[in-house]
RNA sequence: GCGCCCAUAGCUCAGUUGGAUAGAGCGUCUGCCUCCGGAGCAGAAGGUCGCAGGUUCGAGUCCUGCUGGGCGCGCCA
């Protein structure tokens, strides 16, 4: 709006030309607009820039008034006309409020949590689930048409190995998979026949044998179907479960390897492996040259099947094809990507995460140094119902424990998306069960006082084209800003593909809310038109509190 | 050894495309429940933005080198 004004008044300059930000101190104004890329591409000094925009270009409509501080030009807004232009905009659109659409009839097709199936997942894997499935949201809430696939890797050597582990147990339950797991890998690695004998399982699988392919399914389907059931505890959504073992002895194997012989990439090594020469395909470096197709007995290894996997994801013709990887996979999905498009398909879109650590070091599943997502759910529930039952206790049980599990989502799935993926994250379970602070049932917190107030207040909202929108104490007019942020915030995460900057700007808004809660009463406001506008504020804060919250995946009860 | 990622307050993290005085929370200290919900608020203390150069009107942000941590580097997935 502001850049359109200036854009009216000066030829050859453009829309994107112009950034709004906002200004250090309040008082200098609401909308700061430096003028140091403008008067670059006009070769001119900032500041008589600034001077020719404030003295040319008529602020009028939106804007009190408009000053100068050097090479920045601060506008003061007129708050009623900037309230109702946003209070229309947001509550026409509500659920909705802060989407730009800006994927309507795009269709995308994403990868993510594709979890080993084996043990109970520990809180490592979950981020991977929490950013890929706020990701889906957030894609979502932009109007993409979005499918979700998990690969089930029910083939390989882990998998071989617990059901090798099998023959020697009764029917053992999900839970117990983890010790049995990290038992099967201790013996493999003492017991070189232990492990052969894996191989051998493999290689049987892949020649047809369905007695072992039998055996394989009912393990991995038990594992998976518990892998599930806890990430669904953590709001993960999945549509299609593609199984590794369809994607052996493909006929478009034959594709891939007939263009990688055509570029002299192929061979069989003196083991003979089938191998891939990476250095023929253009990368630069002697480590992670090669790459193994196929071992000496002719079996495939992971990389083969994923190959024809990444295939079938690009055939189904997704505008976007993304797939969401820990950093431990950024060399192989570089290969991958070199693999795929040498046979002329194009290469997934990456989106990495780094490890969650312990304060002792790693985790690993293999060796069983786990915090597990249940322990923390559970724990996270238990304290939450505590507080819950404590403050509500005529509430029922069950609705009390739907309270309780809610928060506790909100803690793990908060504090684990408002970081960078990028950064490795220490975890401390202390912190990860605290709800004090920066916390996702801070927000909650935030949430469930507006709708105490909008109960209180026991009427319909008050008519938004009769209102006068007066927002004259700082509080609240700061709060209108804030909340006008929100479509930026949304716009950006989708640029980043992460969902961290929302969850920052939610703590943000729910600090700013606070501020106005405590400086301004609501109900008890002394005018009417003051007590309209804020209880619209108050809607308006809400909806985009749940709005923000719900592309993190946490819901907000009604109290709590 | 080589490559990628990370380094900001005691701790956990923000910090827009390079832009005005680097911000929150936890912890510490001081106040605040006759007042719309104290899972809260107001305030104080706490910083050579890992180190050293460079680019420029201007660097936490970009470039180079170094240090420390994470990840990876031919029959694991």
């Amino acid at each position: 709006m502001i850049a359109r004004l200036i854009v009216s008044g000066f030829p050859d300059v453009e829309d994107a030309d112009i950034q709004c930000t906002v200004p250090p101190s309040p008082e200098l104004g609401d909308v700061s607009v430096p003028m140091f890329q403008l008067a670059k591409k006009l070769r001119k000094p900032p500041v008589v820039l600034a001077k020719e925009v404030a003295d040319s270009v008529d602020f009028s409509a939106i804007a009190e008034s408009v000053s100068l501080a050097g090479p920045y030009l601060n506008l003061i807004l007129k708050r009623d006309y900037f309230a109702k232009q946003l209070f229309s905009r947001a509550f026409a659109k509500k659920e909705k409020w802060g989407s730009n659409a800006s994927g309507a009839g795009k269709k995308v097709l994403i990868e993510h949590t594709s979890i080993n199936p084996n043990a109970s997942p520990h809180v490592g894997r979950g981020r991977c689930a929490m950013i890929g499935d706020s990701l889906v949201r957030l894609l979502r809430f932009e109007d993409y048409d979005v499918d979700v696939h998990y690969y089930v890797n029910d083939m390989g050597r882990q998998i071989a190995l617990l059901v090798l582990m099998m023959e020697e147990l009764d029917n053992p339950t999900f839970d117990e998979i983890l010790e049995i797991y990290v038992k099967a890998n201790v013996r493999a690695e003492a017991d070189p026949e232990f492990a052969a004998r894996g191989y051998e399982l493999l290689a049987r699988i892949e020649s047809g044998d369905e007695e072992i392919r039998k055996r394989f399914f009912d393990i991995t389907e038990m594992c998976l179907k518990g892998q599930l059931a806890v990430l669904q505890r953590i709001g993960a959504q999945y549509d299609f479960f593609d199984h590794e073992s369809n994607y052996v002895n493909d006929p478009r194997l034959s594709v891939i390897e007939k263009a990688l012989q055509s570029k002299g990439a192929l061979f069989t090594d003196e083991e003979a492996r089938l191998v891939v020469d990476l250095s023929k395909l253009g990368y630069p470096l002697e480590e992670g040259r090669f790459f193994v197709l196929r071992r000496a007995n002719g079996s495939s290894m992971y990389g083969c099947r994923d190959l024809i996997y990444s295939i079938e994801k690009q055939e189904k013709g997704a505008d976007y094809n993304l797939m969401v990887l820990g950093e431990d996979h950024k060399l192989y999905a570089q290969q991958l990507a070199l693999i795929l498009e040498a046979a002329g398909y194009p290469a997934p879109e990456t989106i990495y995460y780094s490890y969650i650590l312990l304060k002792e070091g790693k985790m690993s599943t293999r060796s069983g140094k786990v915090v597990l997502l249940t322990s923390v759910l559970d724990q996270a529930e238990a304290i939450a119902l505590e507080k819950v039952t404590e403050q509500f206790p005529d509430l029922a049980g069950a609705e009390r424990e739907d309270i309780a599990r809610q928060v506790a989502v909100a803690a793990i799935r908060f504090a684990v998306l408002r970081v960078k993926p990028s950064k490795n994250v220490v975890f401390d379970m202390e912190t990860a069960l605290s709800f004090q602070g920066d916390t996702g049932p801070y927000i909650q917190y935030c949430c469930a006082r507006i709708r105490s107030i909008l109960r209180k207040w026991d009427q319909a909202l008050p008519d938004l084209s009769s209102c006068a929108f007066a927002f004259d104490e700082e509080g609240e007019w700061r709060l209108v800003l804030k909340v006008a942020d929100f479509p930026d915030i949304v716009k950006e995460a989708l640029l980043l593909r992460s969902c961290a900057g929302i969850g920052n700007y939610l703590i943000d808004l729910a600090h700013v809310f606070t501020t106005f809660y405590h400086q301004c009463p609501v109900l008890t406001a002394k005018t009417e038109v003051q007590q309209e506008s804020r209880i619209l504020l108050c809607a308006l804060v809400l909806q985009t509190l749940s709005n923000g919250l719900a592309l993190l995946g946490i819901e907000t009860p009604e109290r709590m």
